[in-house]
Order: structure tokens, then C-alpha cells, then sequence
DNA sequence: TTTATTAAAGACTAATTTGTCTTAAATATA
DNA sequence: TATATTTAAGACAAATTAGTCTTTAATAAA
């Protein structure tokens, strides 16, 4: 598994997240997590990695819940990944070495160098935005049960 | 992590069993364990999946161990990955959603698929023999401790 | 046949990740 | 101010992965 099942979860929220986007206003973490059936508990964990990263704010009390801190058109993916399981998947030697690179490489360093930095660029260059307005147009999937249309209403 | 430890240590030493192959000897699972720095009875447990999946055979008794069933000209990394973690990483949905597939994508389905392909890819052009000769050639790393050429010896 | 050497098997422990539950703190509203 | 609603925090439990240890089985060689 590329991804830890926290960062699967919290990259599912922020798609979420952008998908019913409004500037001024906070999604309940409890909604959310119905809709994308996520356990709140967990769910709430994994959201307060990323508001401690500054992706998203939180408040307290009634018709408090989460917003995310930039337009989703300034959020990509790597930033949910590096606020959760951290980039290491993208810098470390695909068996483990530790020190292995250019200088000390190991036999698979050169092809899993070039793989690894795709990758990256993959999640990098994908915004939140780009996503959800796709989500849209296509009626993509985020969540097992329910389509884009019944996530947004 | 793309691979589990189990999986990097199976790869690290079929690898080593490249290194040092010889059609008809054995190699022990002992010195195997210390030179590439495994803890012996977890890497025994590792091979006992690769042996049962037929990559290698695997000998009891004074100078008993383990040889690859196969020239290494014939064995591709992925065959190591298939036999300790499967070959899930290559299928599913880098944001964990069952069914995640042409007909119902996620929203990061379209790029995942061919990030995910050329990951297989990789693992599937990448033969042990290849591996161990750049290694030979280039004096690349397969163990913190030691070099090639002392690995060898 | 006895002994030493080796892998196989399986029970066990430790560490990490995943998930749950309870209480506290902040906030809006009556 | 009192109450209801919401996130924050942290203890706890369950599941998975990683790693250790002991015993058994196979084999070679003395």
C-alpha cells in the first residue's frame, strides 16, 4: 500500500472538502464522516493532523466543523500525503537502505529514482480543485455508497 | 511504504542470491542473515514463502540452503513482490475505494492507473540477472554493511 | 548408528497502525 | 447563565506487521 489507510482517509476528506467548498463556512467532521463512511472518531484524528499542518481551520461549537484554509485551486494532493505519512515514500530507497542515492546506490536505485519522482510529480500537480471539478463533470466516486450528487446535496 | 519490510528483505535477498549464483550449490540461510544484516529466523520465513511459491528450492541438512529454481535471467523482481505481498499495489485504488476501476473511477483513478502500471512495469522488466551484473559492474549496494565484492567472498 | 548441520513449522512477543471511547474545551443560542 | 453542539485530546483496544525463540525433520558425514 502506497498510502496509509489515515492519509487514504484524510486525501478522501480534502476531496470531500473541496467538492462542497464556501469560503465562509465549516463542514461538520460528523456529516462528513457519514458520507464518506469513515469512523468520526478516526476521521477527527486524521483531520487535526492536517488543521496542525495549516491545510484546513477548525472551530468549535454550533455549525462548527472544518473549512480549508486556501482556495482548493492552491491545495494538491502532496500537501494531504505530507501532513499525514509524511514524503519519505518519496525520497527512500525502495528496499530499505538506508543512505541509498546517487552516491551509494542500490540495484533497483536508478529505475525506482525516476518511478518514485513521477510519483511525486503526480501528486504534486494535482489540486484539490482540479479534482472536485472533475468529480463533478464526470460524476467520479469518493465515497463507496454514495455518488458525487448524493455527497454534494 | 510501497513494499512491506517482509517484501524488501525477500527482494534484498534474492538479489543477494543473484549475486552469488551457482546452478547446482546451496546457500545458507545463516550466512545469507548476516550478511545482508536480516535477522535469520524472519529472513527464513520470508524464503519459506518464496520457496513455496517456487522461485527457489531450498535443501536441509550440512551445507543445505536455499538456490533459485531459475536462472536469474528468468526471474523478475516482481515474481518476489507477488510471492510475499501480492500484487494488490498494482490494482487497487491509491485512495482505497472498492470497485475503483474504468467504470466507476475515483478522482485520481486516470492518473493512478498509469502511475500504477508503470510501477508494474518496472518490477516486471527488472530481472535478477540484470540487477546483480549492474551490481557486479557498478559496485552497487545491497547491504549497509558490506560491498559487493566483500559479498561476494 | 550417532552426531552435527541445516531448513521447516509454529508458538510466542513486540511494535506499529487502525479504530473506539470518554472527557474536556470552545462556542452559539435560548 | 444554562444548555446543546461541536472539535480537541488522550487513554484505551483491536488488528496487523515485524521479529524472536523453540522444537521438529531431513540430511551428510564421522
Amino acid at each position: 500500500m502506497l498510502l496509509s489507510k489515515a492519509c487514504i482517509y484524510g486525501v478522501r476528506a480534502s476531496l470531500y472538502m473541496a467538492l462542497v467548498y464556501h469560503k465562509d463556512s465549516y463542514i461538520s467532521i460528523r456529516d462528513m464522516s457519514q458520507k464518506l463512511d469513515i469512523s468520526f472518531h478516526f476521521l477527527t484524528k486524521i483531520l487535526q493532523q492536517i488543521t496542525q499542518a495549516g491545510l484546513m481551520h477548525s472551530y468549535k461549537g454550533p455549525n462548527g466543523g472544518i473549512n480549508l484554509s486556501k482556495n482548493p485551486r492552491e491545495i494538491t494532493i502532496i500537501e494531504i500525503i505530507d501532513a499525514i505519512d509524511g514524503l519519505d515514500v518519496f525520497t527512500e530507497c525502495v528496499i530499505g537502505l538506508p543512505g541509498c542515492g546517487k552516491n551509494k546506490p542500490c540495484p533497483l536505485h536508478e529505475k525506482w529514482a525516476i518511478a518514485r519522482q513521477e510519483l511525486q510529480d503526480m501528486f504534486e500537480n494535482t489540486t484539490l480543485h482540479e479534482m472536485a471539478f472533475n468529480s463533478k463533470k464526470l460524476n467520479l466516486r469518493l465515497s463507496n455508497e454514495f455518488s458525487i450528487k448524493e455527497l454534494i446535496d
